[in-house]
DNA sequence: ATATTGGTGTGATATTTATCACATTTTTTT
DNA sequence: AAAAAAATGTGATAAATATCACACCAATAT
């Protein structure tokens, strides 16, 4: 059996499981199906945005670079949409995606996928609650930016990898030191020397990129920021 | 001839102008029209979030606390929905919403808005366009926020309310200095050195509030930043 | 009109963070 | 397995920014 057919997918987010059959088997015929190891590029930054690309299983970082400067936009974990808005806004992608983990993409025609916002208000109404959903979290992450010192963001960011991602207090870190600091907004040698710092008081172990959170209360503490 | 009814309102959004006739009757018998002055609330943090705020004219600060600190998230100038994300995803208001200027409120009954979203695909696909714009537009006050020293940022707030808001290179400060600091992800003190630099380098004048841009070229160099 | 309050500008200083430099370790290539 | 390249940790220093302090000005209340 082909498993690989739409309407069979176990990945499918909650806004295909409002799609009839036929909705599925047009999505179907419309989809193109691409692993990514990591590092490799999903989405360029400008090229345009002719597909819908949602990751079904994996991890990417969205980036964007004025030339000079790489920063990371925000980490995104499947199931999920990766360019919604570029696809509904100026047909450009903004940002870049990178697999960071091996990672299973679907490209779906940009038509087909309008057509059915036109056709099918249940839908609509979800690619609505996730487009929400979505900004709210980017919300979250400009004020965890902008509000907090350093070492309070770093933190941060092991709790997401901790509990969002690989729900264990026990992870690999996807990211060398240097994308570490371009998550946090940091260099390369703070966001080292802060893992020290937290190593040093005990709060996290560290074996090269492999973490181990020991004194989750206070990283939390830290996370929200002193 | 009473104006106040949302079939002959000038200030209709791009989504309200795919409504017919009866659809905008409905929405109208579901609509509370407010006027706020300048330091006004209009959407208060943590409230259940309703009804569907959208701002015919004037302009908004959204901003949110942790209990401590004040951060202001983003201005938002009419016309625009101000909390779409809140209605459609943890229907709690995520940010609070204060009047900067002289600002005349829509207030919709989120059930009605949200019928139209299942019954009217158009109205749906340009909710979609309008959510998508406004996530791109957060995606750039992140960058701006983060990649940018304090003086890039301040460049930047000057040149949006030039541009974007008052389209003149003479305008009034809608904030004061603590505001503007706020805005900008720094202090006060930091605030009025900035403009006083400026204002040494002759690319501004300053008359308290008021603000005159002397030097466009550079002031956009300067945003750029370095 | 005077007193009170809130807003502003600016110096002095402390704190945070970036930058530079380089030794060390780890990974990749040949 | 050896050599080369990339990644990491950490000290020393520089730069940016926040904090504290206080004088001054403007608006508002008494």
């Amino acid at each position: 059996m082909d498993t690989n057919l739409c309407h069979l997918c176990e990945y499918k987010c909650d806004a295909a499981t409002r799609l009839t059959v036929e909705e599925l088997d047009m999505l179907n015929s419309s989809c193109a199906r691409v692993n990514f190891k990591p590092g490799e590029i999903v989405v360029k930054q400008n090229a345009l945005s002719t597909n819908v690309v949602y990751i079904k299983t994996g991890l990417v970082k969205m980036h964007v670079t004025d030339g000079t400067k790489e920063k990371v936009m925000k980490i995104v974990k499947a199931p999920s949409y990766l360019c919604l808005p570029s696809n509904f806004s100026d047909r450009v992608n903004n940002f870049s995606a990178t697999a960071l983990e091996e990672t299973s993409v679907c490209f779906f025609d940009l038509t087909v996928f309008r057509n059915f916002i036109y056709t099918n208000g249940d839908f609509a109404y979800q690619i609505i609650t996730d487009l929400s959903t979505s900004e709210l979290k980017n919300s979250h992450v400009l004020n965890n930016n902008t509000q907090k010192n350093t070492m309070g963001r770093i933190a941060t960011l092991l709790l997401y990898f901790s509990k969002e991602v690989y729900s264990n207090s026990t992870f690999v870190l996807p990211v060398r030191r240097q994308e570490l600091g371009e998550i946090a907004g940091t260099t390369r040698e703070s966001a080292s020397r802060i893992l020290s710092e937290l190593h040093n008081e005990k709060i996290i172990d560290i074996d090269g990129k492999k973490i181990i959170i020991l004194n989750d209360k206070l990283l939390e503490q830290i996370s929200l920021n002193g």
